[in-house]
DNA sequence: CAATACTTGACTAAATTGGTCGAGATTTTA
DNA sequence: TAAAATCTCGACCAATTTAGTCAAGTATTG
């Protein structure tokens, strides 16, 4: 599974809002610098996430946008499922029609379907798991890094 | 992660040689028909398969297909791979570039990527664990119950 | 040599992806 | 209250990918 460009930016943004999550607000303009995202198009992404209630926005001279719940009750899997649309498809075999009538091409879609199902219960395994707050976590952390070098540089 | 319809009629079509193999090949049409595949965009992907080192074939009035491999040696995450594309994308973390001088984009994106590579690793350790054997017994399986219900019948 | 079947490569229509743009609505502040 | 900054909404667009189609060719068998 590759996430698209969309998706990516997304979750950048989402971290950003992360790292500094508070009452304020954050220009768009900000983010887009900051994660090197075109503008215009961070607009629509963050339109999109306003719609799904990941994020509340204030209008205006000092507007921007919040996220509108904790870090740590957002999971990934909820990003990505809104961004890039369901993680999983219909399980055949749980749709009661069990297996009945199935002509050869159907057997064998049925059958792939049923693997496939297993692949999209994994996945949505390892996205549940991870919150936004891990994430902006992960991010200070290597940032620490960072930090403790410049200590000893200066 | 969804399988491209291209995907689908190719396992469909390994499938198929599957449960029919042995030193005998099988026509294109015959494919096509069983699992209603069009034709000519069938010929394209079993070229690819043939290509991929899954199937041989044999010209002429009793040409047809086969699988170039046992149907036990084939794993699914193969297949995948050479129809879909690379199932996994670079891991950055393990380029050693190693967390060191990252713009806060770049540290997002590290983070990301990060993530996206554990659900490649579950998507990996479901396919590779599924063999082509597999879904042909699993196939038997359901087509018996039908031919079970079929005796009941007569 | 005629019929059948795979081979190769070009072509195409439709959907998706990755953006861009203009005009408007809101809010702050001078 | 008017200017400036910022979000909002919907249309638009180019490039790529996806799902096929097609024609002309090559090989094999009876």
């Amino acid at each position: 599974m590759k996430l698209s460009q969309r998706g990516e930016y997304a979750i950048q943004a989402l971290l950003v809002l992360g790292m500094y999550h508070g009452p304020e607000v954050i220009r768009i303009k900000e983010i887009a610098n900051q994660q090197n995202i075109p503008r215009r198009f961070l607009e629509q992404i963050l339109n999109d996430l306003k719609s799904g209630g990941f994020v509340e926005s204030r209008r205006g001279v000092s507007g921007g946008y919040r996220l509108e719940r904790r870090p740590e009750e957002i999971s990934l899997s909820e990003i990505v499922r809104h961004i890039e649309g369901p993680l999983e498809s219909s399980d055949l075999s749980k749709e009661s029609k069990k297996k009945l009538h199935l002509h050869s091409d159907e057997a064998a879609k049925y059958i792939i379907n049923g693997v496939m199902h297993e692949v999209q219960t994994a996945i949505v395994g390892v996205l549940e798991a991870v919150t936004l707050f891990d994430l902006c976590k992960k991010v200070r952390k290597i940032q620490g890094q960072i930090d403790d070098q410049s200590d000893y540089i200066i």
